[in-house]
DNA sequence: GCACACTATATCGTGTCACGATATACTTTG
DNA sequence: CAAAGTATATCGTGACACGATATAGTGTGC
């Protein structure tokens, strides 16, 4: 065995996969946080604005809403409130139905930033959104030959 | 005009279609930090291991790739290999062609946590990659709506 | 074979941000 | 209204990425 240099990882194939896998997703991320710098964001800043803005009809966003979409501690989603709400990007609204809770409101000036900077992520996607998904497809495919060899142990 | 409740931002289909893609892609790269934190790991040092054994074929994996692939700056880099290498995760290796570069090379143990993470994220992509795919074919699907607007302002 | 520009890696001080622990404000329940 | 539960806020700490800078090796012209 050992067929010529190679044979050195059998696993290397699923590695390479996925290693393409999150350099696409890292070339998105990088495009998305360039545009929110480029639009005088952090792209925190930017994420807030979205999940804010995409929040579902009946939702009213508040901080513990931004904590859970953006994955933060309710802490950290306090301080990137106050963040954005020092730079006039949103502003916190009283909640009609519970007074404990904060209402998330975006203002003129941060609607106009998100909209443009949807606008660019639209197009962003549209020309590196196919090549995200076949390299996503293509870790799936080394799954099936992963089957195979379940169970066994590279050869130490 | 004015229908009803919406109507509110026509906008927000589109930052819906975001925020939806971009919490499939948060869920994943939650998932994926979890994992490496249960192997014990840091998420950027379960990436560099991923980066340097998912390596192009010819190409040796040296600090400025690891940077360039990570999309870090090089000390940035440097300070990576540092924590990984004081956890035994990979070393430095002279590289035979050029001395000033440094060639990673991944420990017995590093690889031992690395193929364990990789068999779990190919778990991972099965269960959820379908739903990635389809938030982000369904952005796609919002830029057709997106022509017959543009240059149009929202009413103030 | 040495001065030069160039590239690769390393070091150090700084700033940002997420976190845990804790405090405060409001709601609900009894 | 007391107690328990939930939402938001404050503060100190730590991890990490960065810019600026230093060191080491390579290649070129002469």
């Amino acid at each position: 065995m050992n067929s010529r240099v190679a044979a050195q990882d059998p696993n290397k194939p699923l590695h390479q996969a996925l290693a393409e896998f999150r350099r696409q997703l890292r070339k998105f991320l990088l495009a998305s946080e360039n545009a929110a710098f480029e639009a005088g964001l952090q792209p925190q800043q930017h994420q807030l604005l979205l999940a804010v803005a995409g929040a579902p009809a009946g939702r009213s966003p508040s901080i513990a809403y931004a904590a859970d979409t953006l994955g933060l501690k309710h802490n950290s989603a306090v301080e990137l409130v106050d963040r954005c709400e020092g730079e006039g990007l949103l502003e916190r609204a009283e909640d009609s139905e519970d007074r404990r809770r904060v209402c998330l409101r975006i203002t003129p000036r941060g609607r106009k930033l998100l909209d443009r900077l949807s606008h660019v992520h639209l197009l962003e996607l549209n020309s590196q959104g196919p090549q995200l998904i076949e390299s996503l497809e293509n870790v799936l495919r080394n799954q099936h030959r992963q089957r195979k060899r379940t169970g066994r142990k590279q050869l130490g």
